[in-house]
DNA sequence: CTACTTTAACCCGCAATTAA
DNA sequence: TTAATTGCGGGTTAAAGTAG
């Protein structure tokens, strides 16, 4: 039809000629036929599938047939041969364009044929998604009140066919009452319909502008209920009566955005907000305001990080949104109209499927995580990346997700908190990475061993190490789901970051049920983890020191330590000997290679670091240096301050040591 | 208290991703 | 295509923590 009338357009002259012509020849053609219904259809039937001008062809000699007869007076006769004719004529319907539709009408009286027959015929083209040139048969024959009227108009009202939709109902009130219902229902659905709790898919398309300075203004609005996918055509609204249909459609976004119960997915919300703020000014304000926006896309992202789902880089076709859906839902989307123009009216049968199904398509994928999130490395909680304020300062976010990894783990440690069977301190072991090294401190202080990843490790090394060397993860959060995954229940501890190294150390022995005595107290190197010492009397260390040459002058080394042990606690009280007691034996002449500081494994004492100070105190007489390191350690003020500082986890120490250590 | 270390926030630019 | 966002690595800095 298009090439047909854009050639009337251009040579009309030409046309009128060409039709005259037609009519004097088709005429002659018309007698000379022994049946020319039979006839037409013959030709129309050959005719099928000829595009362009064929078309338009056929139309005039049908129209011309029907002239003709009209003029000779000349019916089909009633009998089993108009019946053949008719079911050929529908046949012929069903395949061509509906400019025949008329013309066959007439000429074969189709509006007095079998009216199951007709309906039959409809309900084909129907179902064909021929829903125009279904309810055009329709208005035509007459057929409406046999049919259901909000089936056959609807798929035309979401075209924006409105005016066949209009001379559809023309003739029937009772119908167009009805379908105003429809639209009634419609509308409030919109408006008030949706129901607190509710889930809905949202997405948004305009028409792609490249180059173009000015921000894009939103063409459609989808909303995807389970049942219903809604379409707003927001050039429409704004086309008729601007100041009010406006105003309504910002005060129903906004309420709909502003309604935190219900859970709007969206995929990459943000930029569809953008644009709906530049379209309506009224909205601007909406996006920070917006609240229960889940957006797929910043789950998509986890998702993917995910190892589990063997990571492996096979180029996919599909990205996006469509990856994500062909991942959970096994296709992937049909993105061809994605950069069609969303401007132009009516928009085509394919740009309203590809709309509905990108916005329903989200409800989708929105199920299949909610059912099993763990196996997606999500928290059973999709909506901790809700609050759609992913814009937000990365500070606010932090912490936001600081919460959402602390609580659960919080939950799990009440929940299991007995079911950790006791452990001694010597006998935990657990790997952490450089931000917990505080907490490494505290714990090896303990006599727990503790491995401490480098800077430079992967968080995945650290469930290598664990499942290695039977190691538990202590991780400052933020890969929590990811190791816990990998390790599996209990074998990660989330450490809440903002709490201080103390606490955290408390909170991981209380968690894992660790019992911690006084011999735990410095059985291990806070330094190297290393757990063997070397005992050295206070003699020995005063010859290694000559024999380093350290210091140079004691004198004016001593000005520098004057109190470095002030506290006179350890001075007037010696720890109990059973209290601390390593594992170690003492320093032979034969552990140190002849006239240095060296260990036979090759380790220096670190002699230098020892404060001359401490060599004065009369109650210390021995040292203890790590085997491994070569830290020398002593028995100073510090311990007690350790001691006191467990004293609520500590085992075996006694009510009056207690309130001694306390002083510290 | 002091010297020193550790931590995390911040900033910046680059690259990748994503949207219509 | 464009524009916007996001993630990442690296470097700096201020603040916090720690040992003695």
């Amino acid at each position: 039809m298009g090439e047909g009338s854009r050639r009337n357009l251009q040579m009309p002259d030409n046309v009128v000629f060409v039709s005259l012509q037609l009519r004097e020849v088709a005429r002659q053609g018309f007698a000379t036929l022994e049946d020319p219904f039979a006839g037409l259809l013959d030709m129309l039937e050959s005719c099928k599938g000829w595009k362009g001008k064929g078309h338009s062809l056929e139309y005039y000699i049908a129209d011309e047939l029907a002239c003709w007869l009209k003029e000779h007076s000349r019916e089909p006769e009633f009998d089993s041969n108009l019946k053949k004719l008719q079911a050929r004529a529908l046949g012929v319907l069903a395949e061509s364009q509906s400019d025949l539709l008329e013309p066959l009408i007439s000429v074969y009286q189709l509006q007095k044929a079998d009216r199951n027959t007709l309906l039959g015929n409809v309900n084909h083209l129907y179902h064909n998604g021929k829903y125009k040139e279904a309810v055009i048969l329709c208005t035509k024959l007459k057929l409406q009140p046999e049919l259901d009227v909000e089936k056959m108009c609807t798929p035309l009202l979401l075209q924006d066919k409105a005016n066949l939709v209009k001379d559809y109902v023309a003739d029937y009130p009772h119908l167009q009452s009805q379908l105003l219902q429809v639209l009634d229902t419609w509308y409030s659905v919109l408006s008030l319909g949706l129901q607190p709790g509710q889930v809905v898919g949202i997405d948004m398309e305009w028409r792609p502008s490249f180059g173009l300075v000015g921000r894009p203004r939103v063409s459609v609005l989808q909303i995807a209920t389970k049942e219903h996918v809604y379409l707003l055509d927001l050039l429409q609204f704004s086309k008729l009566d601007k100041e009010e249909k406006e105003k309504e459609l910002c005060h129903f976004i906004w309420s709909l955005f502003s309604e935190p119960s219900i859970t709007k997915l969206g995929y990459g919300m943000s930029g569809d907000l953008c644009s709906l703020s530049t379209t309506y000014p009224a909205l601007r304000e909406m996006e920070k305001q917006a609240q229960g926006i889940l957006d797929l896309l910043q789950v998509d992202k986890q998702v993917r990080k995910e190892p589990s789902s063997k990571t492996k880089r096979t180029r996919h076709a599909e990205k996006g949104l469509s990856l994500l859906v062909q991942n959970l839902l096994g296709k992937p989307l049909d993105k061809r109209e994605q950069l069609s123009n969303w401007e132009k009216r009516p928009l085509r049968e394919e740009q309203i499927l590809y709309a509905a199904s990108d916005a329903y398509c989200l409800l989708e994928v929105y199920e299949v995580l909610c059912k099993d999130p763990a196996n997606f490395g999500l928290t059973a909680n999709l909506k901790e990346c809700l609050a759609g304020k992913q814009s937000t300062k990365p500070r606010a976010e932090k912490q936001l997700s600081k919460q959402g990894t602390q609580s659960p783990s919080k939950q799990v440690e009440m929940l299991y908190a007995s079911a950790f069977p006791e452990i001694s301190a010597k006998d935990f072991s657990v790997v952490c990475d450089t931000m917990l090294q505080g907490l490494a401190r505290y714990l090896r202080c303990l006599g727990v061993d503790v491995h401490v990843l480098e800077n430079t490790d992967d968080h995945r090394k650290a469930a290598e190490i664990a499942r290695k060397e039977g190691r538990i993860i202590l991780t400052s959060g933020l890969p929590y789901q990811k190791l816990q995954a990998q390790v599996g229940e209990g074998r990660c501890f989330s450490v809440n970051c903002s709490d201080k190294a103390k606490q955290q150390a408390l909170s991981v022995l209380k968690h894992f049920n660790v019992r911690v005595t006084l011999t735990d107290i410095f059985s291990r190197c806070q330094v190297c983890n290393c757990d063997k010492y070397l005992k050295i009397s206070k003699e020995k260390i005063r010859h290694l020191m000559k024999i380093s040459g350290c210091p140079k002058s004691p004198e004016e080394e001593w000005e520098l330590y004057p109190k470095a042990e002030s506290p006179a606690l350890s001075e007037t009280k010696q720890f109990p000997g059973c209290a601390y007691n390593p594992n170690c034996r003492w320093l032979g002449d034969s552990d140190l290679n002849a006239g240095s500081l060296t260990l036979k494994n090759g380790t220096t004492l670190q002699i230098r670091t020892i404060p001359l100070g401490v060599l004065e105190k009369t109650n210390l007489s021995h040292f203890y240096c790590c085997t491994q390191c070569g830290k020398v350690f002593w028995e100073g003020s510090h311990f007690g301050r350790v001691v006191s500082q467990f004293q609520e986890i500590l085992e075996g120490s006694e009510p009056q040591s207690q309130s001694f250590y306390e002083l510290n």
